[in-house]
DNA sequence: GTAAAAAGATACCGATCGGTCTCTTTTTAC
DNA sequence: GTAAAAAGAGACCGATCGGTATCTTTTTAC
């Protein structure tokens, strides 16, 4: 049975790229046969629906973003640089975004937050980890002595992962990255501010 | 000539709503038929296919938007408060946006930024306009000498419109107003740092 | 009031949608 | 090696897609 599980994450992985590309009103199943190469009947022995697919995809998506951020983080020293590196992931996002069609959370909190109560779910709970990730560097700064103890963790979290979003999304829509490096210099300075 | 010309704005007005709502994509002919209450061949009396619909269902929806910007800008005073107020108009984006289904060129900049051309480019347009109007009033508050002349005001503009953009997407996904209320406060503590 | 023009309803078109069913091929376990 | 099971191909399904053509109704201009 490794055979199955081998095309399955072949499935997951092509349309993952689809729907962060297009969104999941805008990828047939047609779409998803050309890019993995595997006929419809392949495709609905893995999964019972297109719903399945988008759901996993998401998944896969999401969790191959928070792995680069995981990466990014734990090679800096500093809460400062730890902040700063999550910044710098994106600081070509133009050409080599973390995942192609830029952040699967925000894409799918667009699409999804008007509809479809199952993803918007997972999108909220995936955010809500991207938030926590932040808030526990914040967190570390504040205990080793790098931030004030006094700074508000929760709304700079939330500021912070807001900046990063809309940063991306304005990059990507003008093709230019230098509204990301805008951004991050701007966030920079905040962080800056927060220092003990 | 008159009649045509008010269903037509009827199509636009309710096309407008449901492709904020659910994206290009997740508009069927048949949604805007149920919508409007207005049958296949009215409509397309007045516009040749679906994508006129989207374009000018999509102008509609940043023009209504930018007017409530001009005008919450317009009451204030000083360049401070002018900012300010661009965040309060969001301040309950979860139960009274200034357009339903959030802002529209963010929506639309994340559906159309890897596909669609034309919808692309008059995204593109629109944010410009969104962030020049940041721009002119930083500007503004230079020359008033509210703000120091050394600030970057490209880099400050496009953080602005990050920030608030990315608040809005926050707030929407998660059904709660605290968020946007975070971005405010942060951005309210960085125009402090720009007084003169 | 009347006739021309505009607006609109409805039936219809081929294409494509997501999904199922059957049959063949490949993989697996022994 | 063989038989059972899993994987996959491809034809097929009804529903819906965006769009058109025809015909009726309403509006407009005089």
């Amino acid at each position: 049975m490794k055979k199955g599980e081998q095309t399955r994450r072949h499935i997951i992985c092509k349309s993952a790229e689809l729907f962060n590309l297009q969104g999941y009103a805008g990828v047939s199943l047609n779409e998803i046969i050309n890019a993995t190469g595997i006929q419809k009947g392949g495709i609905y022995k893995h999964f019972v629906n297109k719903d399945e697919i988008a759901m996993e995809a998401f998944e896969y998506a999401a969790d191959t973003v928070f792995e680069q951020f995981v990466a990014a983080v734990s090679s800096r020293q500093s809460a400062m640089e730890k902040l700063i590196s999550m910044f710098e992931l994106y600081s070509n996002v133009v050409d080599s975004p973390p995942f192609v069609g830029g952040c699967p959370v925000m894409n799918a909190a667009i699409e999804y937050d008007d509809g479809h109560p199952l993803l918007r779910e997972k999108t909220q709970n995936r955010m809500r980890d991207f938030i926590s990730f932040i808030k526990n560097i914040l967190h570390e700064g504040i205990t080793n002595g790098e931030f004030k103890s006094s700074i508000d963790q929760d709304g700079a979290a939330s500021f912070l992962m807001a900046a990063l979003e809309g940063g991306i999304m304005l990059s990507k829509l003008e093709a230019d990255n230098r509204h990301i490096h805008y951004i991050k210099d701007h966030v920079s300075a905040f962080l800056k501010t927060l220092e003990a």
